[in-house]
DNA sequence: AAGATTTTGTAATAAATTTACATGGCTGGG
DNA sequence: CCCAGCCATGTAAATTTATTACAAAATCTT
């Protein structure tokens, strides 16, 4: 998934040293302003950078470009895909309608940072183990507590044999008395929290899986045996984890979805049934 | 904010009934396969829709364009921030990395078409009760109750008087005992659930404002004071609310974001002493 | 059904990009 | 130290691409 075009700007940044004169002329003029390159022409870029034409054009191609439009369209690329949301803070002199917008934006351009740095493979590895599993914990604390309960809302409508906590003291129980076949799939934003590091290492010493969804690199993801790392840079210092929330909803979204499609079609069916036994509570929709 | 660029293709889409007969080609021919018509050229794209190139130059200045390059450029700006318009519905012979992909997908174009939709003082109206409330009570069942928890959370943070129930009978009893100045915030993706109509029913009757994050049209959405509508065009026939449910927490995000910067800054030191609090359950990170 | 208006296409023009080639500066061997 | 050869860069021409001006066709109005 991660093509080599995969940010160009560093791409450009790292490869300075070993450019001629000129070319590290188009770099910079490049560098300075991506966004108005991707507006310009090669001339104006050209006068920019103070080279000739025919210049950016064999700059262009150094980079794996075709050409000049080409490149652009790569830098387009590159600067879309979000690198930087660093603008995308919300400021406490922003209006209501601005700090809506912008965490609207850094949601997306986080969502689609993780999805570009997701393994492809890790995801169906997870799938493997939830499958397998003879049974499953979902457990969370604070803001994760209701993921790890809509974790397992989800993973109920599957057959699953899962469940989820809330309360140390029962996440502690169950780890103590794990063993081999149990999952303990531990959510949490800063991978820091000491009871819950403490009940993975519990859980794993007895046999059990652990699967952390967590940051890369924190205690926790050090004490889980299969890790989905999730590295949101957050101005947490001022608000609360909220897009890493989101993006682990989606995580586990992903991995649900993952097993219903393991399970094959015939499964789809139940999946029916239960929703057709929500449709008593319901005021009948328009279409039905 | 919604500046004019911000969706193209969904922009096109909308757009198509008012388009003539061969501008209508070249929509189709563009919306076919995007991603292609950023590469080609004029004279490329005009073949393939079987026009002229002049016509495909003014179908792009009216899509805010000053050019077919510069219509190339915000096409390829929309689709690399992820948003694409057609339903990336997973399908059963999906592999899971597909499936994965189409969901991280389909729930970025998800809030970049809710963001490019929701009216903008609407969120502010909202935060207005919000912060004059002198009890807020958020409610959700199923899969939406997780959403009512997540609110709860962190508008507790914010030292505001909230509370959430999953219970059918806690929300009755409540939504009875209700009066002014109570804010019930009902969180329902269809909007149909019986119970929760009656019981935003009963709040408003008793002079409680109900304010409902919900479908619009719904039966939940006619019995509220106050209607942030999220129309997610879902395929929950086969798999379940998943996109909504990101979308509610989001809007729940930008409301939270909202209310903190209506109280200003000497509110903020109030989330730091929350913040520290949690400091002794953590293990140190890195740079601290 | 004739005139007006809008839509579409043709052809000419202008702009931008690429290629081919020439020049200048640098490097290394004599 | 100088000259041959090579690499980097620029010039100018060719080519591709986009835009404009205008005419023809289609549609709508009366």
């Amino acid at each position: 998934m991660a093509s080599a075009n995969d940010n160009l700007l560093t791409l450009i940044a790292d490869a300075m040293p070993d450019l001629s004169k000129s070319e590290k002329k188009v770099a910079s003029a490049i560098l300075a302003d991506p966004e108005a390159a991707t507006r310009s022409s090669i001339a104006v870029l050209a006068s920019l950078a103070q080279v000739s034409e025919p210049t950016v054009n064999r700059f262009c191609k150094k980079f794996n470009a075709t050409g000049f439009p080409d490149f652009k369209l790569n830098l387009a690329h590159c600067l879309a895909s979000g690198i930087r949301y660093v603008s995308q803070n919300v400021e406490a002199r922003d209006s209501v309608e601005t700090s809506t917008s912008k965490i609207f934006n850094s949601t997306i351009s986080t969502l689609s940072l993780v999805r570009d740095k997701l393994p492809p493979d890790l995801i169906v590895r997870v799938v493997d183990q939830l499958i397998q599993a003879r049974r499953i914990h979902f457990f969370g604390l604070g803001a994760s507590s209701s993921v790890a309960k809509d974790a397992e809302h989800k993973f109920f409508r599957f057959n699953l044999p899962v469940s989820f906590h809330e309360d140390v003291l029962m996440q502690r129980m169950l780890a103590a008395s794990a063993a081999a076949g149990d999952v303990f799939f531990i959510i949490s934003y800063t991978g820091r929290t000491m009871e819950l590091v403490e009940i993975a290492e519990l859980a794993q010493a007895n046999g059990a899986t652990v699967i952390a969804l967590t940051a890369p690199g924190s205690p926790l993801a050090t004490a889980s045996n299969l890790l989905i790392a999730v590295a949101v840079p957050e101005d947490t210092d001022e608000y609360m984890p909220m897009t890493s929330r989101i993006v682990h909803l989606v995580v586990l979204d992903a991995l649900a979805t993952g097993v219903t499609l393991r399970r094959g079609p015939e499964f789809q069916s139940h999946l029916k049934k239960i929703k057709d036994s929500l449709r008593a509570t319901r005021f009948p929709s328009d279409e039905a």
